[in-house]
DNA sequence: TATGAATGAGATTTCATTCAT
DNA sequence: AATGAATGAAATCTCATTCAT
């Protein structure tokens, strides 16, 4: 029952064990995650956890420092390969989109940690999470300049669009069970059968609509 | 040095201690809270609080019922007072806005229950939870018809207007960290002074202009 | 097998568990010492001894207090009901040989304490332990005035009789050791049948002896 | 930052481990002191001392032994040098206080393992231990014979000196504490310029006085 | 010899809940 | 209704020792 674990080297069980306390911190937050369970999961004794890791706040640390700092990692890569502040912004969206929809156990852990005033975010990571922001700002006052978008709160749109994909992300068994009670949809998107893409395009086209300009 | 405690009566005494365990769970999430401490704070015996409101998991469950309810109540109430979809949409943002930003543990809660699953909503208040929604499409459709607003995803709007307004006020701890550590202003809105009243009126510019139709 | 456990009144009970984990800390200094063994020993709910003690640390320190406290405020007592500073000094003596040399556990508590330079002793602590400094001061000092005793270093005098009793006491289980390895006596008095009393008059003798006055 | 080690030969390795494992243990205790921390003062991976000196008994064992047949020898061997039985008085009482105050270490270790009644003393090292006292007992027995000490009882003159010497050496830090609380000088000898010589002198004006004939 | 990694057994502490009055 | 005391079950963490290379 144990998910398979690499022994072949020491990073790689590393990094095995910081994914399933990854999903088990996502799940349960940090006070309700457990330490034994964790360890039982991830195939490694206990102790040797403790001798690799650290203790649970270490775990926790790792955990919330790798997923953020991956999240930026990969975001400013794939921004930087568009080239009009449009095909950013679209870039921009994607990417958060991919990131928060596509990881099970990313946004739960990012509400959880806002939720708790970022008390685990070393300054590091914290700097690392406003970066994200730093790529919003540079976006939309490109395409401004450009004449491409009204002026706006730069930091505003930001905290939509992440906002909104992580509460999307975490919301999906809070709709399940909303959809098994009540008959009428309360799906995000009308078909079913492509409830991302018709999501990303809502969401791309609500936020181009608010920028463009009035002409 | 505890909060003074109002003896009168039970219902208020009751209340008491919810408003202690609102601040507690949204602190430290339901596994973090403590129920000594928060019948410490409360300046209640424990056991006698376990006698009024039962165990943790009945303590929680009345913290975020009555939470969803008044809020849902409240929203209701004041978007039937307006009379255009524009002047409802505007009041459906701005009553939002209140009472995210109003009560400061609101968010968290929120926040928390949702990345957790909804685990501990009975289906009354999942079911209250849906009637903002609900809210939300009645006022788009009146619009669209009226010829005001374009044709949009109700639901994706809600949950933008939603999860920003509750980002941004759990996320107030971690801006004033990222603020006292960078010179450039990290804050949402410029003008310190006016922060609430910038920040809602660029949301509600933002929405509307999202949702605008081209003529 | 437990010790017959007073349940008569919450004093003796917290008492009674102090008692226990004097004799596991005497025997085996404070990280030798298990908390487990003494809630058993003591009859008590481990659980139980926290909630009346609190933790190791504050066990340890309760009973260092109690122990110092005690010996302190009994020798007063008994020191002032002399009138000769010769008796007095014969009081000091006997006072310091019955409360060390009648409490088995109390000089190695003692020497350990000593031994790790008194960090658990609080200052309340320390101070009371060198109040019996100042009681042999004042003896020594009435003493040379009166013409009994030479000019003495009175620290040194009292540290001598402290530590040589303490030395005794705790020693016990080394001569027994040795006294079974040799044919020879090892013991302090020759006449196993009063022990107590020769040593403790020969050590009056000795200290009599070196304070006396060249007449 | 580890304290330079020898790699030299096996011997002074081992010395050198067994240096850091004598601070820790009379800083600690046996319980309290920790492998671990030994072995990465010492410098040295942890496998390789037990592969050198075995386990944590066997290392204490060596400690204990090492620093008693040490004293032994160089007691007796300094002795032996001084010819008229006051004069060997002298040498015993000198050689005691220069061990045990020299050695900052020394005093605790001996104090605990007095106090947990010699537990980890190999018979050997009991007995190296019981010659001490033999040495006491031929000098007094000689300086009796020759008139010039009175009879005495040798074992508690014996544990007088080492158990006085014992304690101020240990008790230094605890003097040190109280001399911050106190005005009042709470220094064994009051000129802190040469608290060692005056104190040796005392006590060695002590003893003798203890011990003249009555003439 | 030497070493990084591993680990079992056990130690301390916590905490929601219940008991007895 | 109210409360101080009690407690079982479990959680976190430690540490001497050994393994594998």
């Amino acid at each position: 029952m144990n998910a398979k674990l690499p022994q072949k080297n020491t990073e790689d069980l590393t990094a095995h064990i910081l994914n399933i306390a990854a999903i088990h911190f996502s799940e349960k937050g940090f006070s309700g995650a457990r330490v034994d369970e964790i360890a039982k999961e991830a195939g490694v004794n206990k102790s040797s956890m403790y001798y690799r890791v650290g203790d649970k706040k270490a775990l926790y640390h790792s955990v919330i420092f790798n997923m953020i700092t991956q999240m930026v990692d990969t975001a400013a890569t794939r921004i930087n390969h568009a080239n009009s502040p449009a095909d950013k912004l679209k870039a921009y969206i994607h990417t958060l989109a991919d990131l928060i929809l596509g990881q099970p156990h990313f946004a739960p852990l990012m509400l959880r940690e806002i939720a708790s005033g970022g008390t685990n975010m070393s300054t590091d990571t914290l700097k690392a999470m406003n970066q994200m922001k730093g790529l919003a700002k540079t976006i939309l006052e490109e395409g401004h300049e450009a004449g491409i978008f009204r002026e706006s709160n730069y930091a505003l749109v930001h905290i939509i669009i992440v906002s909104t994909f992580n509460l999307i992300a975490a919301g999906t068994p809070i709709r399940e069970r909303l959809s098994a009670l009540t008959d009428t949809e309360t799906c995000l998107s009308e078909n079913p059968e492509l409830p991302y893409e018709k999501l990303v395009n809502d969401m791309t086209n609500f936020v181009f609509c608010a920028l463009k300009t009035n002409k």
